[in-house]
DNA sequence: CCTGGAGTTGTCCTA
DNA sequence: TTAGGACAACTCCAG
């Protein structure tokens, strides 16, 4: 029996895993994991995304060791050399890995798999990452979508993809496992120990995710269609980084869900599948327009009059001091926790890009360095969404009120409560605006606006206005 | 080609 | 208090 490598990118799991599966079928398997964040351009994981990527690797080795394997580890300035290389070494006949979309992740790949086969080495690649490829996916015309219901309603209607492969049963060693480095040796951990809270919140590998997908179908799914928009709550799936790093199958957890849910799911099953559909959506999306994370799709907010003073604005917003509490709770559970919820996504977004007027791209910036679930296909999706420049469009006149949305989706206060403590002491009725709360009531609360408390960095009615007026300004 | 319905997540004002 | 309409116009997509 020959050797292959089984290359793992973003996959980082035994079950549903058709590279490692073909792999261990017919060859002595060799799991190599290669870091080399120049290949990603400026999208190499961000801090948040490192510190899971360290903590998924020493999973993944582990649950290979458990199976009389290994993963060898390479740190590459030059990945195609590396790889090239250890075929060479190892003498191996064979390379398979399951694809990515990222654009440059693209180019590289069918570079590696034509100098590998011009080496005499047989290159396969596999789909694990997506429902559906993105070139499957077509319009009646052969064109690709850019809205999402036409889209998801097609892929539906496709006949189901290939059944399901557990972990492999075996894994025949090598002879001989090639010299490599640690995973603590890539560095990959913080410096600065802001992700003290994070080992509270993930269990990053296959077995957390797999964990996570039990708690959401047993605990979370029902309701989901209602608790989903509530911060306070747990009420979304949490499997978006488990995700992103492969941990987990969307096929995987599409087929659990379809079969909780019966022939006829309800608004919760159909409302969770339907985020998945957004995950396939904004994958679809950048394969089709690989320029999404710089540009704006919509051409005409490349004249976008941005704010002057955006600097102070962003800072105020990175820090949680905007003095909006509904987004100052966001934006600490995110440097606390490496995840925002959903809906405070929006609402943060929305504040920044639209009544802040800084650009959408230092929003997706700091998440993309801070989230762990940080994903190029859904991050720019979303921040172009948000600024309403995306390929589908929000009307331009939808702004958030930040208040508003406080008041509607975290009624009681007790988000901000959570993650703004200094206003614990307001009621309800006023915690999301201290702001125009009155003087007695901070009094009792012991909040001084200013000192305790930053005042709001912008008037959500004012900046509302002056945002209308700014997207008139670039309409034709 | 033309036609017509529809488009994740909202806010504010008025009756 | 609440329900309904205005807020524009455009692009996408199926037929």
């Amino acid at each position: 029996m020959g050797t292959a490598l089984v290359w793992f990118r973003r996959d980082l799991r035994l079950a549903d895993n058709p590279a490692l599966a073909t792999a261990a079928a017919r060859h002595c398997c060799i799991p190599v994991f290669i870091h080399n964040p120049m290949d990603e351009g400026n999208w190499a994981p961000g801090g948040a995304g490192r510190w899971w990527l360290h903590h998924s690797l020493q999973a993944l080795a582990r649950d290979l060791e458990r199976r009389g394997s290994r993963l060898t580890v390479l740190h590459a300035s030059d990945t195609i050399a590396c790889l090239c290389r250890l075929a060479l070494d190892t003498g191996a006949e064979a390379v398979y890995w399951n694809r990515l979309y990222d654009p440059l992740l693209v180019l590289r790949d069918r570079e590696i798999k034509s100098r590998l086969r011009q080496q005499g080495v047989h290159a396969e690649s596999f789909a694990a990452s997506l429902l559906r490829e993105p070139w499957e996916v077509r319009r009646q015309d052969g064109g690709h979508y850019r809205t999402f219901t036409p889209f998801w309603r097609t892929l539906q209607t496709l006949p189901p993809t290939a059944a399901r492969s557990g972990p492999p049963d075996e894994l025949t060693a090598p002879h001989a496992w090639p010299s490599g480095t640690t995973i603590p040796d890539l560095d990959l951990l913080p410096r600065t120990g802001w992700d003290r809270g994070f080992h509270d919140h993930w269990r990053p590998g296959e077995a957390g995710a797999a964990a996570q997908l039990v708690t959401f179908l047993k605990h979370r799914l029902v309701g989901y269609h209602d608790h989903r928009d509530r911060p306070a709550l747990a009420g979304t799936s949490r499997l978006s980084p488990h995700l992103h790093w492969g941990e987990i199958s969307p096929r995987r957890i599409h087929d659990q869900v379809t079969d909780l849910a019966g022939s006829h799911p309800g608004e919760d099953a159909t409302a969770f599948l339907t985020e998945l559909g957004w995950r396939e959506f904004a994958h679809h999306l950048l394969y089709h327009f690989p320029e999404m994370p710089e540009t704006p799709l919509d051409r005409r907010f490349r004249r976008f009059p941005w704010a002057r003073d955006a600097d102070t604005a962003l800072r105020a917003w990175q820090r949680g001091a905007t003095g909006i509490p509904i987004v100052d709770a966001g934006m600490r559970e995110l440097r606390a926790t490496g995840w925002m919820h959903n809906r405070t996504r929006m609402i943060a977004g929305s504040l920044l890009t639209k009544n802040l007027r800084v650009s959408w791209q230092q929003g997706e910036a700091w998440f993309w360095d801070t989230l762990v679930d940080a994903d190029l296909a859904s991050n720019s999706m979303g921040w172009q969404w948000i600024q309403g420049c995306g390929a589908d469009a929000a009307p331009y006149f939808r702004i958030f009120n930040p208040i508003r949305q406080g008041e509607r989706f975290d009624a009681d206060g007790e988000y901000v409560r959570r993650w703004v403590p200094e206003l614990a002491g307001l009621p309800a009725a006023h915690i999301h605006s201290p702001g125009t709360a009155p003087a007695a009531i901070l009094d009792a609360a012991g909040i001084r606006l200013g000192r305790d408390y930053p005042r709001p960095v912008v008037d959500p009615a004012v900046s509302r206005r002056e945002a209308l007026a700014a997207y008139d300004q670039i309409r034709h």
